[in-house]
DNA sequence: TTGTAAGCGTTATCAT
DNA sequence: ATGATAACGCTTACAA
């Protein structure tokens, strides 16, 4: 265990902690050669400085936390991969904390937080957690939080999200232009917010269109495959020749179905998915989709949380485009031909 | 900002501080009276330990470090997801840094971490690591550590790993025992232990089922896609009737090039992947591939720091085992009628 | 069962 | 440019 201390590198040089102290931490009023001498023999002792000792004095931490649902979704591990370096490069270590998609889990991991004096949070909420009492409680007391993709709308603070809104309207404009005319939607629990927007993107698609709204298209809470599967079955019945799914993996399950009896893609069929999972390129045909960006979210959402930090600035509200990525499943006009 | 101490507890009960510290800290030797009105009284006041200053006076911490090459690859978020679940559960927070695959980012994430004075590390060491001197170093200052994955045979500490070698074999002996009888290999960079001991594992089920070692159907550094598709071309070109693949990508790549010359699988020829990338499932054929567990050696890790940290031991080297997962591409007993 | 008092390692405020 | 000193908030012998 290291226990080398400011005041042994001061006994040993002859001098006070105070101005060894100074020599680390790079005030100007110290003398060249003194710098020098302290540094050599920190190193030569093996001297580390104790973060504990210096955050409680200083009261500043050069700690930042991440709350996300999970942190082994590539959505989230990506955001998260950005964020901490760009946050590293600002001398900032991260905590990250899981809360499971739960309220709870949120609650202590919060707590955990700032119990570290964390100098600030970024969090994108537990789909249990559904007041957010917890999170506008922590930024009353003054905590400097960002919340990114699942957000509290009028919150203070902070907020990085997609703009759902578009880049569902742009998917179904995309089927229409090319030539799909009775376009069905997958969407997630339409409680949440983003998947809210994502339908009303893919309604004022339709309306811009002169194209009928039909509810009995529309199937909420389609998210996993199973259900795309099942319900690209309703769809067909219903005459559906395109359907715009808010999640990849329900898109899947159509494709699972719509192979299974034949349907050619996208000669006869037009299907986008959402979130550009790693999969939808590799698979046959492969799926057109959004891509949410979640490099950029993160990136976004860390420089927003140092000028926050930085009193740069109060509350921002900041918005990453969605890219829409057209591949075979849905590009009737070039793969037509095969 | 919280600034509530238990200083102003005591203050408010007219008690002293070391009372209101034994009673939130979980003394026995506190009236359980007192420990419900100080228990009430904080809450009502809103405090927070503060935990630099308590790590500062114990000298013991709650904290503990996770270095990965990059935590948004599907393989590392997991093993972390795992980890955290029970190292959070036993009461320690955790500080994850990426090394990005170089050497400089692994050392200075080790000093952040020492810096910190966290309770103990889970390292996964950046392919640019070569001597690992670093980590041996904080090991041999005392640091509990754990490698896992990709670990520096012979170091203290604990070590959590695939056995690889069992890994390969199987999948080999897999594809000898569905009848392929000229099995080229796909390897990574040999340099690599984990990679070597997969082919070490290949080769072994060669030669236990009579099958001659042939040099020009064994390709090294192959674990891209793109380097997939032009090898197996060679390995067609050379005879082969099956693949076994230290990566799925590169095995991706394979498929990719026998789906357009018409080669039929599993029929006509054979293939095994290793990971179990999310898209083997999901691809068509569907890959066998070899699953390596990350949860369980996340939470073996984990659970392996936990002990180290209470000197239950002094250092183990655990093994998780690998699982070959049978899909299309290699079972030809199954999927010859298609 | 509770109080007293010292100290963890650093930094900030004086003073020199 | 450096030294002396106090203080950050907590825990822990030791005493009572």
């Amino acid at each position: 265990m290291t226990n080398v201390t400011i005041i042994d590198i001061a006994e040993a040089l002859g001098i006070t902690p105070s101005t060894v102290s100074r020599a680390l931490s790079g005030n100007p009023y110290v003398k060249e050669s003194t710098r020098e001498a302290v540094r050599a023999k920190a190193r030569e002792l093996g001297y580390e400085r104790n973060v504990h000792a210096s955050n409680l004095r200083s009261g500043k931490t050069h700690t930042v936390g991440i709350i996300v649902p999970r942190i082994d979704r590539q959505f989230f591990s990506s955001i998260i991969s950005a964020a901490e370096s760009i946050l590293d490069e600002a001398g900032f270590s991260v905590i990250i904390c899981q809360s499971h998609e739960n309220e709870e889990d949120e609650i202590s991991a919060l707590k955990t937080l700032t119990e570290s004096r964390v100098g600030g949070i970024m969090v994108s909420h537990a789909t249990g957690s559904r007041s957010g009492s917890h999170i506008l409680e922590a930024m009353n007391r003054g905590i400097k939080m960002v919340q990114f993709d699942r957000v509290f709308p009028g919150f203070p603070g902070s907020s990085v999200t997609n703009d759902d809104f578009a880049g569902a309207y742009n998917a179904t404009m995309h089927l229409i232009g090319n030539g799909y005319t009775r376009i069905g939607a997958f969407t997630g629990p339409l409680g949440t917010n983003m998947f809210l927007n994502r339908y009303e993107g893919y309604k004022a698609a339709l309306t811009e269109a002169g194209l009928p709204l039909d509810e009995d298209i529309v199937f909420e809470n389609s998210i996993v495959r199973e259900t795309g599967y099942a319900n690209a079955a309703k769809a067909v019945e219903r005459g559906c020749d395109a359907l715009y799914s808010s999640g990849d993996y329900s898109a899947l399950g159509a494709l699972d179905f719509l192979k299974e009896k034949g349907i050619r893609i996208p000669q006869d069929f037009g299907i986008v998915g959402t979130a550009n999972e790693a999969f939808t390129s590799l698979i046959s045909p492969a799926l057109s989709s959004t891509e949410q960006n979640p490099v950029e979210i993160g990136k976004k959402a860390a420089l927003a949380l140092l000028r926050l930090m930085n009193n740069e600035t109060s509350g921002e509200n900041l918005v990453v485009d969605t890219e829409l990525i057209i591949r075979e499943s849905s590009d009737r006009k070039h793969f037509a031909k095969k």
